[in-house]
DNA sequence: TATAGATATGTGAGTGTTTACTCACTTTTA
DNA sequence: TAAAAGTGAGTAAACACTCACATATCTATA
C-alpha cells in the first residue's frame, strides 16, 4: 500500500498462509479500523478463502486482538532491549526513542494498528494475555522510576511524566497517520529526542 | 456514569429530546465506542424510542459525526478565545492548556470521546464541515509560528512540536481514560504546563 | 519406494443472527 | 386542524461464521 510496509508475518513465520492473513488483515485495519473491515476482504487480501481465516483463528476478533497481542509485547519487548543496554537515563531515553523509531519506519501498518486500537483492547481487565509487566509504558515507567532513586531526574508523579513523554512520540506518529506530518518518524528522531529529554528533566 | 459527567446538551440546548439523545449517545460512544453501541442501547438510555433518534438525525452515523464536529469545534474555539487574551507564548500556552484541562473536567465524556474518535473521524479529505481552520490544531501551530516568528521560541518545525506539545496532554488524558491515572486532567495542570513550556522551547 | 490411510489445510456457497433503519399509527404542540 | 414529535413492531441487508467437500501433506508399513 505505501512505502513503509513491508511483507513479513506477524506472529507466524514468513510466507505461510496464517502470516499472509495476519498481514492482510494488519493492513486493512491500519487503515480503516477492525469493524469497518469484512472477513471476505481479508481473505481477497490475502488471497486465500474466507473459511481458511478460520482454520487459523477462532474468530475475526481473536485476528485482531493477537494481532494487538503482538505488537504489543514487541514494542515492550524492543523498549526493554534498548534500554538494559545503558546504565543512565539519557542514553535510555535516546534508545528508546530510537525503538519506537525504528519500528514504525519498518513497518508502519503495524505501528499504526497500535496507536490505532490501544483503547479498544488495552483497558480490559482480568485478560491475562497483556499483562501489566508486557506494557511499554510499564517499561518506560520503571525506567524514570529508578532514575529518579539514582537522582538523575528530579522527583515527581512517575506515571505522568511517562505519559508526557510517550505523548511527544505518539502525538506526532498520530500525526503522521492523518497526513499532517510527512516524512518518516526517524526523520525527527533528533527533534523527539530533545523533547523527551525537556519533559524528564522538568 | 462518573464524577465528570454532567448533564448539559452537545449541539442542542439543555432538556430537550435532542440533546437526550446526544448525550446518551455520547456516554455510550466514549466508553465503548461508536460501532459495539446499537440504536436500541441509545434509546434506552435517553428514555425514548429508536424511531425517535431518527427524527433528528438522518442516521447513527451522522449522529456520531455531528458529535465529533461539536467537540473538535468547541476546542478549536476555546483555544483561541483562551489564546486571544494575550500577547506572549507563555501565557498562551498556559491558557491552553487550562482550555484543555476545563474541558476534560468539565465533561470527561465529550473529551473522551474525542480523544477515542479522532483518528475515525479526522482523515476525511473533501468534507467542508472539519475545515483545517476549525481543528484545535491549525490554531496551536498557529500560535507556535507566531511565537516563533517573534523569537520567542526558536525556529523549528511547526507542525512537529505543535504534536509534541499537543501529545504532553492528551497521552495523560488517555491513560487517564484507561485508567492509568485516576485524578482530573487539572489535578495535574502545574506539570503539563512545564511540560508543555519545556517542549515549545527545546 | 510405493501405497494407503490419516490428518491438516483450503474452498465457497449457505445460514442464522444482529442491527440500522422504516412506516403506519398515536400523541403532542402550534 | 395541521404539522411536528414520538412509538415500536417489522424489514431488509450485511456479515461473521459453518459445513460438506476437495486437495495437499504427512506417516506407516510391506
Amino acid at each position: 500500500m505505501n512505502e513503509y510496509e513491508n511483507t513479513r508475518g506477524v506472529t507466524a513465520a514468513d510466507g505461510t498462509t496464517k502470516a499472509r492473513i495476519e498481514r492482510a488483515a494488519l493492513t486493512l485495519f491500519a487503515e480503516r479500523g477492525v469493524d469497518a473491515v469484512t472477513t471476505r476482504e481479508i481473505a481477497a487480501q490475502s488471497g486465500i478463502s474466507e473459511g481458511a481465516i478460520y482454520r487459523h483463528f477462532p474468530s475475526k476478533e481473536a485476528l485482531a486482538q493477537t494481532l494487538f497481542e503482538t505488537i504489543h509485547k514487541r514494542l515492550s519487548t524492543d523498549i526493554r532491549a534498548a534500554a538494559a543496554q545503558h546504565d543512565n537515563i539519557d542514553h535510555q531515553a535516546e534508545a528508546v526513542v530510537n525503538a519506537y523509531c525504528n519500528i514504525a519506519d519498518d513497518d508502519w501498518s503495524l505501528f499504526a494498528y497500535h496507536l490505532i486500537t490501544t483503547h479498544r483492547y488495552l483497558p480490559s481487565p482480568g485478560r491475562p494475555e497483556t499483562s501489566e509487566e508486557d506494557s511499554p509504558v510499564a517499561a518506560i515507567e520503571s525506567l524514570i522510576e529508578t532514575a529518579m532513586a539514582r537522582g538523575e531526574l528530579p522527583a515527581g508523579d512517575v506515571a505522568l511524566k511517562a505519559a508526557m513523554a510517550l505523548g511527544a512520540v505518539l502525538q506526532p506518529a498520530l500525526h503522521k497517520f492523518y497526513g499532517r506530518i510527512p516524512e518518516t518518524l526517524s526523520a525527527h528522531q533528533p527533534a523527539l529526542l530533545r523533547a523527551v529529554f525537556a519533559i524528564l528533566k522538568s
